[in-house]
DNA sequence: GCCACGGGCGACCAGCGGACGGTGAGCAC
DNA sequence: GTGCTCACCGTCCGCTGGTCGCCCGTGGC
């Protein structure tokens, strides 16, 4: 069995004493504190507007590869589909861009998520596809290890969540075998490359990366991989 | 003799019908004219602050390779200094971001250039160095031709203005001989690839692509340099 | 001393990358 | 029908990249 599935499944009601535990996917301690205001957001609420209100899209389910989703649900072969769809959009604008002369964009950029709302792809946003970055990278990067992960997580009858969260480990081991370095990681595929990396990968990587330099000094330390069952 | 100086000099006084003539660096035309609210700024004016008042550095004259400025002047080749004082202070913040785990820069950003200050390099600042990125990608990708126009320029008297201008023609050339892709032509270059593209000098490539493909469909139309005498 | 020139760089702005958390869809019972 | 879980994505925010033009240093007379 896949040892990095044990440590998932043997974690996964276990405490720890790392400080990253339940955090939620922003910025952990960063050493600048300044600009803590709490954001206040309001929302239409009611539909009494000119608009048509943009109904929101069903949630995400496990499922296996190749399984479609049942119920009012999406699958997961769906939330990977869009990740190619950005891919898409992403050559139209860097066409679009080099005709008119303008500044060429690498990466799916905000000018990326309008265009894709503008040609009909209103199902894309940018929350979202940010939201699942790296589980669209452990699928790009290791199609085996992600398609065993789905496989354990439906068994288990784990939600999206839970899913997400496990998604982010095999990809900080692939970090380490390349020295650490999550950005070459993402840069080497061809797929992966117009992707910008998410910052709790980063910051998730940099972690494990100082824990393990540490435990050379400190052999005795426990090594524990954080649960992160409490974030989103 | 080089034909483009030949270019250069013979359009000096010249007028064009082009629209791009006495053209600020900014924006010209591009389709999105939202935004076109006009700056105010203040200023100090008086220094009966708290503060030590920063001394502006000593304008620039166009001085031969090798040549020190007389006077209260700096020369270019202390100009192309700062670009590479530059590129250090950008290693620096690479090497700072990989040690904390924070995205890393590739290019000179207003984090370099806050950096340098906080370093005591106060004689650096954004609006300077953009200024005169074009200048030094000419001394980096031919110095053997930046030398020609630097003498060119300071045997006519030229200042630094209308050099700087100069500066664009020959980058454009280059571009030309790179299927006009400019951005290919910096990223290709080990010091330059830091740098952004100034919008001018891209806009000035697809003008001129434009230009060349408009003249084979109608020969007979006129092809000339603009002047951009009056530009800053 | 005085004036005119010209360019250095402080300050501004649209829009970016990034993040949060309130709605409300959805399912179990 | 009812309740309560959980995740979608509208909305916010600190900054960025990019630029403008005011102010004043400067040299000639």
């Amino acid at each position: 069995m896949d040892p990095v599935l044990i440590l998932q499944n043997s974690c996964h009601l276990g405490t720890t004493v790392s400080g990253l535990i339940g955090m939620p996917d922003s910025n952990y301690g960063g050493e600048q504190t300044k600009g803590c205001k709490k954001q206040k957001r309001r929302r239409s609420k009611d539909s009494g507007e000119d608009g048509e209100e943009r109904q929101r899209e069903h949630p995400f389910i496990v499922t296996e590869p190749g399984e479609l989703a049942r119920g009012k649900k999406n699958g997961l072969d769906y939330l990977f589909d869009l990740y190619e769809q950005c891919g898409k959009f992403l050559l139209d604008v860097q066409h679009i861009a080099k005709e008119r002369g303008e500044k060429c964009p690498t990466k799916v950029t905000n000018q990326v998520f309008r265009h894709a709302k503008h040609s009909g792809a209103g199902y894309i946003n940018k929350p979202k596809m940010r939201h699942y970055v790296h589980c669209y990278a452990l699928h790009c990067l290791d199609v085996e290890q992600s398609n065993r992960l789905r496989r354990a997580y439906k068994e288990r009858g784990e939600n999206v969540g839970a899913w997400r969260q496990a998604c982010y480990y095999p990809l900080v081991a692939m970090a380490k075998d390349n020295g650490w370095d999550i950005e070459g990681v993402f840069n080497k595929h061809e797929k992966l490359r117009i992707w910008y990396v998410p910052t709790k990968l980063r910051q998730l990587c940099h972690f494990e990366k100082s824990k393990q330099s540490h435990l050379q000094n400190f052999p005795t330390t426990l090594m524990i991989w954080p649960s992160y069952k409490t974030s989103q």
